[in-house]
Order: C-alpha cells, then sequence, then structure tokens
DNA sequence: ATAATTTCCGTTACCGTGCACGGAATTCGA
DNA sequence: TCGAATTCCGTGCACGGTAACGGAAATTAT
C-alpha cells in the first residue's frame, strides 16, 4: 500500500536501539518491558507506520489454530447442509490464512445435544467459535464462557438480543425480508384479495424462531398495500407428506379462491407435490433458502421466487472474520452484517 | 484437509536422500537436475502428498508481484467505477495473497488510448493481468502478446469469441439477463401489449455490445410469452439530459398506451427525470447495473428493478484467481464464471 | 591421458516473526 | 552494604522455502 519500502520489526529496533526481542514484546504486549522502552517502540512504530509480515507471523507460529462452527446436523437437502458446506469452501480458500476448522453438531430440537456439543468445543480449545443461536438462554451461558475464556466467537444466522460481545454476526434482516417476500408474492400489486400462510408448527418452546420476525414484515407489507386482504394459516408437520397433502387438499376446498401461496422458513417443497398436482398458472409461490428442493421447484415454475441467504457464505464469511481478528488481530469493519437478500426465479437460478 | 503432520520440503529431501536444494528445483522445475533425482523426487512427493506452506514461500520470495486491471476509466457515478471499487476490496483481503494490484485505464471511446494503456501494462512487467475487453481486435493483439511472454490473463465484463487461452473470465450470462430482464418488466404476466426500449446510440463500430446479448434474450422472451406486444425502440444520446427528456415527452405524446420502460445498459439513470415528472403507479421500470444514481432511483421507486452484476465482484474475484495461479499455480475450478444475476428491488437494496 | 566443459547437486545465507532461555541491571530486604 | 529477588532485555534458534554460489562428478575435447 504504502510506497515506501516495507520495514521490519529489525528496523524498529536499530531505530530505537532496543532489540527485536523487547519489540516483538511489545507489539504482543506480553510485558516484561519498562514503560520507558514501551513508549520509545511505540512511537517508533507510529513513526515508522510498522506493519507486521503476516507470512513470517504464520510461518513462525506454525501449529495452525482451530475454529469451531457449532451448527445444527446437516441432514441431507436441508438448510444446514448449506451451511455445512460454506465450511469446505472456507477451508480452502486462502481467506482463513491456514486456519483449521472443525465442525460440531447439535439437535436442534434436543437441548441437550445442543449443551453437550457445546461443552465438546470448549474441550477442544478452539482459538474462536461460530456459532448458529437457536436456544437463547443456552447459547448465552455459553458465549459467557467463551468471553470468560477470551475466546471470539461470531453469531450467524440469527443474534440473540442481549449479546453485545460478540465479534461480529451475519445473518439476514428478518423483518425487511418479509417485505420483500411479500412484495414478490403479490408482484407489486395493490389490493391482493387473498393469501395462504403455510406454516410448520413448531412444539419446542425456547427456540429463537426467525419466521416471526418475517411473518411481521410480510404482513405489514401486506397492511399497507392491501389492506383487505385475508391471510389464511395452515399448519403442516414436517415429515408427514400425506397428511401435508391432506391438509392442503381440504384447505383449498373451503377457500378456492385463494391463490397465491408463502411460506417463511426453507421448507416450500414440503408443499410442492400438492401444487404440482393443482396447477394455476395465475398463482404465486414464494419461499425462501435456496435448498436443492427448492431450486428444483423454482426451475419448474412451480415456485415463483425464492429468497435466499446463502448460509454457505455466513460461514465462510464468520470464519474468515475469526480467522483474520485471531491471526491478524483485524476488526472487522461492522458487528452486524446483514446480508443481501438474493431473489432468485427460474430465470436466474442457474447462474447463482 | 490431511490429519497427517504436515510434511515439508525437508521431509521430502531426507527421504529421497537429496538435499532441499535439489528439490526445489524440481518443485520449479528449473532444471539442473538428473532425469532418476527428479523421477525420485515426484515419486515421493506423490507418496507423501507434499503440499507446499504458502506462507513459508511467499516470505522467501520476498518481493511481491504486480497484477494489472486494465479498464475504461471510471468516471464518477459510471459503471467502471464500481469495477475501480472492487481493486481496492481485493487489496485489502488475504485472498490476494499479498499480491500488488495497478490499475491502468483507457477511454473506452477512443482506441489509441487503448493501445497505450496495453503498452503501459506491459512495461510494468506484470505476473497476471485482468482485462475488460472492449475492443476485440485489439484486445487479442494485445493478449496475444501475454501469452507469448507467459503472462496469465483474465477476462471480465465479456470475452472476445476468439480467444481460448485466457486463464478464466467472469462475466454476465447476457443473454440470459436480456431474459430475466423480461420477466421482470412484465412481472411474469402474459400478454403485456406495449413496451418502450430506450437505447442509447454507439457511434463508434468495433466495440463489443454487451447490449446485443440482451436485447436478444428480452425479446425471446416476449415473442414467448406476449407475442403481439409491440416494442417500441427510442434512441438518446449520453450527456444530453435536455435532448432526452424533450425525446420522452414527444414519444409518449405519440404512444401515450405505453406503459413499462426498459434499458439494457447501466444508464437507466438517465431517463429517471422524465420518468419522475410523469408519475404512472402501474408503469414498470427495469435496468441494470448498481450505480449509486440507478439505486437511488429504485429507493424512491422510479425504477422497478435493477439486474445487477457487480463489476466489484468480478474485479476481485479475477485478481484473486491470478493471485492463487501466480503464487500458488492454483488453476481455477471453472474457466468461464457466469456470475449471479442479482434482481434489485426497493425492498431488498439496503442489503445489498 | 589430461584439460576443459557441462551436468548435477549440496551448502548456505537469507525472508520476517515468535519465543525460550539466560544473563545483566535494578530493586528489595536485612 | 551485600546477597536475593525482580524486572528487564538481548541472543539465538526455529518456521519452510528460495535461490545464489561453488564444487564434485560426469562428459567432452585435445
Amino acid at each position: 500500500m504504502a510506497p515506501t519500502e516495507k520495514i521490519t520489526i529489525n528496523d524498529i529496533a536499530r531505530r530505537t536501539g532496543l532489540s527485536k526481542g523487547t519489540v516483538d514484546r511489545v507489539l504482543h504486549n506480553r510485558g516484561e518491558v519498562s514503560k520507558k522502552s514501551y513508549a520509545k517502540v511505540m512511537e517508533v512504530i507510529q513513526e515508522l507506520g510498522y506493519e507486521p509480515n503476516v507470512y513470517a507471523s504464520l510461518l513462525a507460529k506454525g501449529g495452525s489454530q482451530l475454529v469451531a462452527v457449532l451448527i445444527p446436523s446437516h441432514e441431507p437437502g436441508s438448510f444446514w447442509e448449506l451451511a455445512a458446506s460454506g465450511i469446505e469452501k472456507a477451508a480452502e480458500g486462502p481467506g482463513t490464512l491456514g486456519i483449521r476448522i472443525e465442525l460440531f453438531e447439535y439437535d436442534q430440537y434436543d437441548i441437550d445435544s445442543f449443551r453437550d456439543a457445546c461443552s465438546r468445543v470448549l474441550e477442544a480449545r478452539p482459538a474462536g467459535v461460530v456459532v448458529a443461536p437457536l436456544f437463547q438462554e443456552e447459547t448465552l451461558a455459553f458465549t459467557g464462557k467463551l468471553k470468560g475464556q477470551g475466546i471470539p466467537y461470531v453469531f450467524i444466522d440469527s443474534k440473540p438480543e442481549s449479546d453485545d460481545s460478540n465479534l461480529a454476526y451475519f445473518g439476514m434482516p428478518l423483518y425487511k425480508s418479509g417485505y420483500l417476500c411479500a412484495d414478490q408474492l403479490t408482484a407489486g400489486q395493490e389490493n391482493v384479495t387473498n393469501v395462504l400462510m403455510v406454516r410448520v408448527r413448531r412444539d419446542r418452546l425456547q427456540q429463537s424462531d426467525p419466521t416471526i420476525n418475517r411473518r411481521a414484515g410480510f404482513m405489514d407489507y401486506m397492511l399497507e398495500h392491501s389492506p383487505e386482504c385475508t391471510l389464511g394459516n395452515l399448519f403442516i408437520t414436517p415429515n408427514d407428506p400425506n397428511g401435508t397433502y391432506f391438509k392442503l387438499d381440504s384447505w383449498f376446498q373451503e377457500h378456492p379462491d385463494v391463490k397465491h401461496v408463502v411460506m417463511f422458513n426453507s421448507r416450500i417443497h414440503l408443499i410442492v407435490p400438492w401444487l404440482e398436482d393443482h396447477p394455476d398458472p395465475e398463482r404465486r409461490v414464494v419461499g425462501f433458502d435456496n435448498l436443492a428442493a427448492n431450486l428444483d421447484a423454482l426451475r419448474r415454475g412451480t415456485v415463483t421466487s425464492l429468497i435466499a441467504q446463502h448460509p454457505d457464505e455466513q460461514v465462510r464469511l464468520a470464519v474468515e472474520t475469526l480467522a483474520e481478528y485471531i491471526l491478524l488481530k483485524k476488526l472487522p469493519p461492522r458487528k452486524d452484517n446483514f446480508m443481501h437478500m438474493d431473489i432468485l426465479t427460474r430465470y436466474n437460478v442457474e447462474y447463482y
């Protein structure tokens, strides 16, 4: 960057009349330096604009550090599988500065498995942690421990309200995404009259539920643009294709005038079989996240558009942020990073 | 990646009974090695799965290499300003492995300035080049020289048909983007009847014009979905706000039934003043690229949606690809990288 | 056969930092 | 005042790879 020749720790040493050992001690302020020497070194560092050589540092440190990624287990075709795939992308690129990444999974419906995963992470003594905080209380207990041990951590996907000592957060602006979703569903037209919201019943409590905020954004948009629109609710359960199909059948029998359908989580693919058995060229269908099954439905035209947040990118960015902090103690430019909401349609899905 | 302890060049040397000097010579095949030794070293490298330590290598090499970026001059608010901003993003991140990046600009309407820029690039003796090839013939002459000198190069934005020795290409699928554009303009509805295409007259020849392919994709979509739609053409000239305004005025006077407006280049902002003086809630307006002026119009609702290709990302990826190739001789996974076409609306423009 | 090349290879001094070790200088206690 | 405990600091090796240098071995010329 600076056109001046690169100045090294030795230059600082010579300039201050001290040795590089001492300079190194003040650079990593690990004590054993007199106030006078410390001040002198700092002064010269400022003056010459010293910037450490990353590569020499990484080389000398040798043994690579560990970053733990703590996310729900990634069943095939699930949202979290996408996130897990970001780990590999992160690992191969040069952005992680040769850091080691390890995946720790937990069952998103079992709080004990989360606790267990947390303690496994702590045992691994990571230099940094990426966590998807589905269980609010437990997450805070966990990050409290991390903070106590001076281990930096980054949230992805969502973020507990009350935690403010995280290094960063990468996620989607949920409320806004609901707003955008409504705009997509209605194609920007006013006075839409009927919409069905298909929802997945959550029996477990104490989880943070991103769909709440999304639904809020969605409903506010509808209130503004189509005030007299009736919003139907239909609850389905996962892993029950027949039940889902049947529920849709009977619901639409009762509400034959309803056209557009929306879901606020990543499982729009669950209702695709019914939709494809009952085609309607005027129906618009909007869902979230770029799961393979969702993309397929998009390509076939069953789903009109998807709003994607690319969890793999979130993981990659989270890991790189931690790597730069751990290795170069470089703070991220922003703490809260709201990621771009990608609108996917059948016409741009091939290139994303 | 491999759980095995990392093996170094010294391990190879010990295992082969040779010295690390020799191993280094075969690694960079710079000769002065007997066939027998060469084979032996290669064998052991395979066997142990040796992977060089990037950081040690970079440290030892010392002086950083140069990548030249050759793009049209970036007037404020222009498309190429976005591209130029990608250089800084690339420079600061760790992805470029400490490589030096230098910008070489040319006047996109002056072929001589392009020639001049090319020779300036060659004088700088770069280790790699990023080119935006607006002038087809001249670009081929230039890349021919690069090839002769063994300098790798990457295309962004567009790519000459006949060049196949480039390292990679990053750009938007132009035809498809026109298709997508049409879908956005019509909101997916069939039998739209009237559309105006505002175009910028190109007086210079021999330039590659991305809008041709876009328009083709657009018209094919319209032919499929709204066969009897009439497509109006209106030609404007840049840097002539009054003339543009006047032309729009008289055109719409003659065609009062036309609602939707589209432009295939990045200059949709040129017609925004007229549009805002003649508001129409049913009108849809679609353009390309995330210029600041376009984004503003999007926020105000004057422009319905923009299709963005993020030229800064193209530059960043191009530079990182070159860096990995130059420093680690790692080939990119794909040569032709069609980038995601981002659909921007007023509801997702804040977070991109 | 000996000298002159050429081919091939080992040695060695870096690159810039990190960090352990030991010693000098200072302060403290008696 | 003298030894002991601190405090502070310099030295030197290690990290893994690069490349110049010079010399031994093999080849060619005379």
